[in-house]
DNA sequence: CACCCCACTTGAACGCGTTCAAAAGGAGGG
DNA sequence: CCCTCCTTTTGAACGCGTTCAAGTGGGGTG
C-alpha cells in the first residue's frame, strides 16, 4: 500500500508480518463475517500478538482498507476486460457497474461494515476523506476511461465533470447492492440493466436548448459543492500507528 | 415506541422509569456526545441499574430511537409553519428542507453517529428498515402535504411517486449535512437554497414530450424497485433480545 | 394472613476492541 | 565482544456494551 523504500530488496521481514495479518484478517472476514472475527483470532490465527496486528493496523476498521484497496484493483481490471471492443456508451457503463458486483460479491456479508464508515466524515476510511483521495481518484479515472472510449457526444464542459458524477452513481448503486439482499444480487443486477440505459437518455438530452440551463446550474453547482479543489494539502498520512 | 396499552390510567410506574432513561440518555448524548455517554453512565444519572435500562431497550442504539422520533414530530410542525400561506413549490420545499436544518441543528454533533448506524441495513434505525416504516411514512407524508399545498401541475401518475423521492431527496441531504462542517451548517443551506429551484424545474421539465418517455421509465423504475409494497410481513424480528 | 406469580430490578461477569509499559531483536559503532 | 538505539513484539489490563441468574416487591387468590 504504502511505498516501502527505504531498505528491503524483496520484502522486509515488517513488509512480510504486516501482510500476513492483512491475508488472515480478510480470510477470517469472508470466512464468519467481519462481527464473529475477533482481534484475537485474527492475532491467533496470524501467530502474533493482539498488540502486533495494531502495530501495523490502527483499529479493526483499517483492516477493511486492504479491501477496498482489493475490490478496486479487480474492479479496473475486470471492467477493463468487459469493455473491450464496446464504444456504445450504456454498454461500456453497464459493463463497469457489472464487474463492480461480481468483483465485490463474496464480499457482500461484510461489506455493510465498509458502508457503515462511509456515514462516518471523521473515518479515514470514508469514501469522500481527504484520505481516500486517491482511491477515489483512481475509480473516477476508470468512468473517465469509460467515457472517453464510447462514441457518446457531449460538450466539453459537461465531460469534465461527468467522470465525478458517474462516481457518485456508483456509490448510489453500491448502497443500493448493501441493502440487496438477493441471491447473487440479482435485484441490484436488473437495476443497474434498466438505470443504465436512463442515465445514457439523460445525458443525450443535455443538449436540448430546452435542457441547457439546467444542465449549466447543475454543471456549477457540482463544482462548488461537490467536486474538492485538489483536496487540502496538509499532513496527513498519519493513518497508521507510529508512536 | 411499543403500546402499553393495558393498565396504566396516566403513567404507570413502569413508563416512568423507561422515560426517565430516555430522557437521561438524550440530555448525556447532548452534552457528551454519543460514543462519550456510557451506559453505566445513563444508568447512574438516572439512578438505576445498567440491567435495568436494558430492560426497556434492547441497546444503546435504541435509545436514539428516540432522538429520531422527536426530530421527527418538531420538523413536521416546524414546515407547517413555515409553508402557511405559501403555494410556490420551491418556497414549499425549501421551507422543509430548512425546518429540518434547524429542528436538528443541535444535535449535529452525535447526528453522526446516529447516521453511522443508520447505514447497517440491519439495525432497526436505518431509514429503509422494516421498523422505521411508520416513521419514514409520517415524512412522506409530509412531502405529500408539501405538494398537495402548492401550485405545481403535475400529472398524477408523477405525484404519485413525487412524495416519495422527495423523502429521498432530503435523505441526501441530511447525507451532505452530516459531512458539513461548516457553523450552522451554512454550506449545507447554501446547498438547498440553490437545488430547490432546480428540482422544480426538473419536475416541471417532465410535462414535455421530449423527456416524457423517460419519466415514464423512471416512474416504473422507482415502483418496482425503491417503494416497498407495504414491507415484507414475516419473520426477522429476531433483530433484538426478547429473552 | 400466607402463598404464589410475574413485572421489574439488580450487579457481577463475559467478550470484545484497544492501550501501554515493558521485553526482545537486531544492526551498527567502538 | 559489549553497548546503544530503533524497530518490532508481547500480553496483561482497561473500559465498554451486553447478558443473565438471582433477587424484590406488590397485587391477586385461597
Amino acid at each position: 500500500m504504502e511505498n516501502d523504500a527505504p531498505t528491503a530488496s524483496k520484502a522486509s521481514k515488517s513488509e512480510q508480518t504486516r501482510s500476513l495479518i492483512l491475508e488472515t484478517a480478510m480470510r477470517l472476514f469472508q470466512e464468519r463475517g467481519y462481527d464473529k472475527t475477533t482481534m484475537r483470532a485474527i492475532a491467533a490465527e496470524a501467530g502474533v500478538s493482539v498488540g502486533n496486528a495494531y502495530y501495523y493496523f490502527a483499529s479493526k476498521e483499517h483492516l477493511i482498507q486492504g479491501f477496498y484497496d482489493r475490490v478496486t484493483q479487480e474492479h479496473i481490471a475486470a471492467t477493463r476486460a468487459a469493455m473491450h471492443g464496446r464504444t456504445d456508451f450504456p454498454e461500456r457503463l453497464q459493463a463497469a457497474l457489472t464487474a463492480w458486483l461480481d468483483v465485490a460479491e463474496p464480499y457482500h456479508g461484510f461489506a455493510v461494515q465498509f458502508f457503515r464508515n462511509a456515514a462516518d466524515p471523521d473515518s479515514p476510511l470514508s469514501p469522500f476523506s481527504a484520505e481516500s483521495y486517491p482511491a477515489r481518484q483512481t475509480v473516477v479515472d476508470l468512468y473517465r476511461e469509460v467515457l472517453a472510449g464510447s462514441t457518446m457526444k457531449l460538450d466539453t464542459e459537461m465531460a469534465e465533470i461527468l467522470p465525478e458524477l458517474l462516481w457518485l452513481h456508483q456509490m448510489g448503486i453500491v448502497l443500493f447492492w448493501v441493502y440487496d439482499r438477493t441471491p447473487n444480487s440479482t435485484k441490484t443486477r436488473d437495476f443497474v440493466r434498466r438505470t443504465t440505459p436512463m442515465v445514457a437518455r439523460v445525458m443525450n438530452l443535455s443538449r436540448y436548448k430546452l435542457i441547457r440551463p439546467l444542465v449549466r446550474d447543475a454543471d456549477k453547482l457540482v463544482r462548488d459543492f461537490i467536486v474538492p479543489e485538489a483536496v487540502e494539502p496538509a499532513g496527513h498520512k498519519a493513518s497508521q500507528s507510529q508512536r
